[in-house]
DNA sequence: ATGTCGGACGTAGTCCGA
């Protein structure tokens, strides 16, 4: 079974290079992060002539999250137990975000149902701004789900998988001193991601691919990508029994290359029955 | 110097978000 993550900044946008990327490396089901559309947007029928089933969660044209599958999908669920909502006035009633999203996939599979939470979590902005808070929050929340479903079943197989918001070490990205004062490397957002790690969840890429400087996105600006100002942000944090059936993960690197690339590559992993 | 993208609104150019 092929599993893979992206952050594909508009499905419409990018909807050709998604699918030409599915069919050429074999993927069986795909978490996307920012689709940037509502669900009536969506291409559906661009994966459903390829066989894939699409479980999208979109209000507007910030965030949404998808996860299409070819080995079938059951049991959607928007927002994980307990997401944090936001609005801009602290004293409004907080809104949810099209953040989170999962489906039970492969059920028919040799290997049996896994299920995929395909998540985005919150950019926070800046140190002083609400969204940061919220970023915290989010990421809190998002432990106490995971480490409720291990309590409920510890030989779970699950993938939580997206574009975290976080650089986890100073390797994750070119120049950690221009990260000063800004977000993503920031200590409580480092905390509140190793956090996941603390509930038996294992954090599968950086044990497959350890080398620093390994990144997942290059900002559009700058030129980052020709001088490889990337940041490795988008992870997959997988529960014990899951992450010991992966046998290899990958970044492809290559998809940030020539027109139309997203600002992320995609996340491959390779998983026995 | 957020230097580039993508979407909304609306049909050009500006604003938001990342």
């Amino acid at each position: 079974m092929r599993l893979a993550t992206w952050n594909v900044n508009s499905i419409r946008a990018r909807v050709d290079r998604v699918t030409d990327w599915l069919l050429a490396n074999d993927v069986d089901a795909l978490c996307i992060q920012e689709t940037k559309c509502k669900d009536e947007q969506f291409p559906f029928e661009r994966f459903e002539e390829m066989g894939y089933e699409v479980a999208h969660v979109g209000y507007n044209q910030w965030n949404g999250v998808a996860i299409v599958s070819r080995i079938g999908i059951e049991d959607v669920e928007e927002h994980f137990p307990g997401q944090p909502g936001f609005a801009k006035d602290p004293e409004a009633e907080q809104v949810m975000e099209a953040r989170a999203v999962s489906a039970v996939v492969g059920a028919l599979e040799p290997s049996g149902p896994t299920t995929l939470w395909s998540l985005y979590i919150p950019n926070g902005r800046e140190l002083t701004d609400r969204h940061y808070t919220y970023k915290l929050e989010w990421l809190r929340k998002l432990r106490d789900a995971a480490a409720g479903w291990l309590a409920e079943d510890p030989e779970v197989q699950m993938m939580l998988a997206g574009d975290w918001n976080v650089a986890p070490l100073d390797t994750d990205v070119w120049d950690p001193e221009f990260f000063v004062g800004k977000t993503h490397l920031s200590a409580p957002e480092r905390e509140a991601f190793a956090a996941l790690g603390e509930t038996g969840f294992r954090e599968i890429t950086r044990e497959f691919l350890p080398e620093p400087h390994t990144y997942t996105y290059w900002d559009y600006t700058r030129l980052s990508f020709p001088k490889d100002y990337g940041m490795r942000i988008d992870f997959a944090y997988l529960s014990p029994a899951l992450a010991d059936r992966v046998t290899g993960v990958s970044i492809d690197r290559e998809e940030r290359k020539g027109q139309g690339a997203s600002d992320h590559v995609p996340v491959l992993l390779e998983v026995t029955d």
